[in-house]
DNA sequence: CTGGGGACGGGGCCC
DNA sequence: GGGGCCCCGTCCCCA
């Protein structure tokens, strides 16, 4: 059966690349109370208080913490077991022990305060498509003022940064539903690979140098080559006859099969190849619109 | 009209 | 991230 062709695998469905999170390693974990995945935050020396407006959660302000969480697969978490020492500065139960304060604990390993992104929040696409920890929210980004925080993306001002997180999680939906679009044809892909993948179609940066012709991959200039070599190295099992491309031979070897995989539903007759078929439904057999 | 070969395109997976 | 390779598919041409 066919590997990939007929059931495309969204990349969706791939596990992330949270990878890219190892430039932060030697802190990161997952938060043993909500599951979310933890990053340094470097937040203000002073948080300003919540405001009326902003309803208080959880993750507000345990111990100069601040606790979201983000979508981490079981398989990951489960990959990746949490550093106690780690669990003990994340948690924030586990931050009201009494042993070490917290923020004893962080002046002694010289680390920044953490960030747990919440459950709650949305898949994150990079540049590329993947989920890229770079969307998170940084507090470079997010600048804080005496009078509260700020969308770095549509400079809303909120007064806690819990607020402001939630309120970019709209930003991190609307980046969820972001495509790549081809400058040439504005054809739109899901990731950049794919975009670029695509673009070569129009570069067409592999050149025959027999005849100049141009082609958007090595291996499709590899086929190409043997029309003027006549190399032929894809040979039938049935009969004497080689090709130079293997789908050809995957067709000749309809020829030799019994059954034909393609049926006309106006009339039953089968064919061993989709454009055969095409081609008797567009003759008339099949009357549809 | 049909069967089949030749050439090639493009998305996806693996390494 | 890129190359190699997979696959299915299309278009054209000829017998």
């Amino acid at each position: 059966m066919p590997r990939s062709f007929l059931v495309k695998t969204h990349s969706s469905h791939r596990v992330p690349n949270y990878g890219e999170l190892e430039t932060q390693r030697e802190i990161n974990g997952s938060c043993s109370a909500c599951g979310g995945l933890v990053v340094p935050l470097l937040l203000p020396d002073s948080v300003a208080p919540p405001m009326p407006g902003d309803p208080a959660q959880p993750w507000d302000h345990i111990s100069g913490i601040t606790c979201i969480s983000l979508p981490l697969p079981e398989a990951q978490r489960a990959s990746e077991p949490l550093d106690p020492l780690d669990v003990s500065l994340m948690d924030p139960h586990a931050a009201r022990a009494p042993s070490i304060p917290l923020k004893d604990s962080l002046n002694h390993l010289n680390l920044p305060p953490l960030l747990v992104l919440p459950t709650r929040w949305p898949p994150i696409l990079g540049t590329d498509g993947d989920r890229a920890p770079d969307r998170l929210l940084r507090a470079e980004q997010a600048p804080y003022s005496p009078g509260g925080f700020q969308c770095p993306h549509c400079h809303k001002p909120y007064h806690t940064l819990s607020g402001l997180a939630r309120h970019q999680q709209l930003h991190c939906h609307l980046q969820a539903q972001r495509c790549f679009t081809c400058k040439y044809c504005d054809k739109e892909y899901s990731s950049l690979g794919a975009l670029k993948m695509h673009i070569r179609t129009h570069t067409l940066p592999c050149i025959c140098t027999i005849c100049g012709k141009a082609f958007s991959r090595p291996w499709l200039l590899q086929g190409h080559i043997r029309t003027h070599t006549g190399e032929k190295p894809y040979a039938c099992s049935h009969c004497s006859r080689a090709f130079a491309d293997r789908s050809n031979l995957r067709a000749h070897l309809q020829t030799h099969s019994d059954t034909k995989r393609y049926q006309c539903k106006s009339c039953a007759k089968t064919f061993s190849r989709m454009s055969l078929l095409s081609r008797h439904e567009e003759s008339g057999c099949c009357p549809c619109p």
